[in-house]
DNA sequence: CGGCTCCTTGAGCCCAGTCAAAGTCCGTGG
DNA sequence: CCACGGACTTTGACTGGGCTCAAGGAGCCG
């Protein structure tokens, strides 16, 4: 299968047929590719369409006028920002992305038809957003709490994660196609001590990062340097009482 | 009105005489006192019951095992804690409260029951979630980039808001009954720089925090001060178009 | 009045930031 | 196939915001 989001969903519940063909349906609208670095909604804003993210990375994000930026959340493949967004009159912060990316472009009434048509789709989108709340507040926990070498160490095992829930990691590698730039916006440092951080996590033999590729070599080990509990994913097929057949 | 819930709710939109009936009678169920520095839900527990605030301050939280904690959230009076919280199997962040407070619990059936009965208190509910997800990423934006006044600034040009839409406020105070120590965990200080952070916003007139009560002397000053944008809390009667009546 | 808990202050240190320059990689065009 | 340019990474030197440790003060409650 190469629809992530389905992929990704079917962490929590497995789905009907006519579950399958109505969020295949929904992936398939209003498809459109984008470059790295643009723009996708800008603050201000008004929500218009659900952006699903078939392919490629972007972000959430909040810029000051004088320049600082905080990456607020990472959307990979298979993500669906914001379902119930029309609820709100403004975007308070923008999207854009980090790669080049494929998008799907989803109405409100859809999103209305396949939760109406299916409990199990509505549910399954709730547990989506909890999911992402919960990486929200875990955010806000390495922000506040962990140190330049722990956060690092925290999200590469949290993207791990993640990515291995949409299939797309190897053993212990995947494609991390980010700058330490953006790390640095999104962990709260400088740039400069980003490099220095992976450099500690380089010679101390935790991980190799060549050519867009991460690859963590004791995954344990990271995992307990990072405190990282990957219980507030939820990723461990929770509504399996809901599952089809 | 002294019912909180409800008045922070009809910030978004104005309710119907039935939706009033049907949210006091939900607020009126399983009411509890518990005592400052009590826990309401542990990590690790199974999700039984909706918290509503009624009186008093809790929070969110995360502790490590070296003794680290995160304050992850305030709940404030009106506050629900995650209506669609049974979606997950286990909690992973504990609920302590602050101070003395009364809770009611609301149960399940009773969520999808008012939700059922009138859409404009659904969306209402969902309008709420959404208001606190905007709130933790504004959290993760102060943590990863702000500097300590402008931390402590703009929680406290939050609560202001956050407060007076349920009616808390006097003209340019309120009643701030958290510890140094809380406010530490929560902006990710230490409570000894807390300290002089809050006496340089002391001492440059900005703020009086005396005997439990905060007076912002210069909002507009203090807004500056900490970039603080309102746009992202959303209290600004979004849902008008809902509106009863 | 004794004993909590919380707040305040001082001294010294360190993690992470800033500034600046050089090195590397990679795509593009001649 | 090489040269160029731009984006990104790496390194060094120095600075500073916020932390730690520790002790003393203030307020409050029984």
């Amino acid at each position: 299968m190469d629809n992530r989001f389905i992929r990704k969903l079917e962490n929590f519940t497995r789905f009907s047929e006519a579950d399958l063909k109505a969020l295949e349906d929904a992936s398939a609208q209003g498809i459109r590719r984008l470059g790295a670095r643009e723009d996708i909604v800008l603050e201000g804003d008004e929500p218009r369409y659900v952006n699903l993210l078939l392919e490629g990375w972007a972000c959430r994000y909040k810029q000051f006028q004088d320049g600082r930026r905080q990456i607020i959340a990472f959307f990979l493949p298979g993500d669906l920002c914001d379902p119930h967004i029309f609820t709100l009159r403004r975007m308070d912060h923008a999207v854009a992305t980090l790669t080049p990316v494929t998008l799907a472009r989803i109405s409100q009434e859809r999103i209305e038809a396949i939760t109406t048509a299916s409990p199990r789709v509505a549910e399954t989108l709730w547990w989506a957003m909890l999911h992402t709340t919960a990486i929200q507040r875990e955010w806000t926990v390495s922000l506040g709490q962990r140190s330049a070498v722990e956060r690092l160490a925290h999200l590469f095992c949290e993207l791990h994660l993640r990515l291995r829930a949409v299939g797309l990691t190897e053993a212990t590698s995947y494609e991390l196609p980010v700058t330490q730039a953006d790390l640095a916006d999104t962990l709260g440092l400088s740039s400069v001590h980003v490099n220095r951080t992976l450099q500690e996590l380089r010679t101390s033999g935790q991980i190799t990062w060549k050519g867009r590729r991460l690859t963590i070599h004791d995954l344990p080990a990271l995992t307990a340097l990072a405190l990282f509990d990957p219980a507030y994913l939820h990723l461990d097929h929770e509504g399996a009482h809901l599952d089809a057949h």
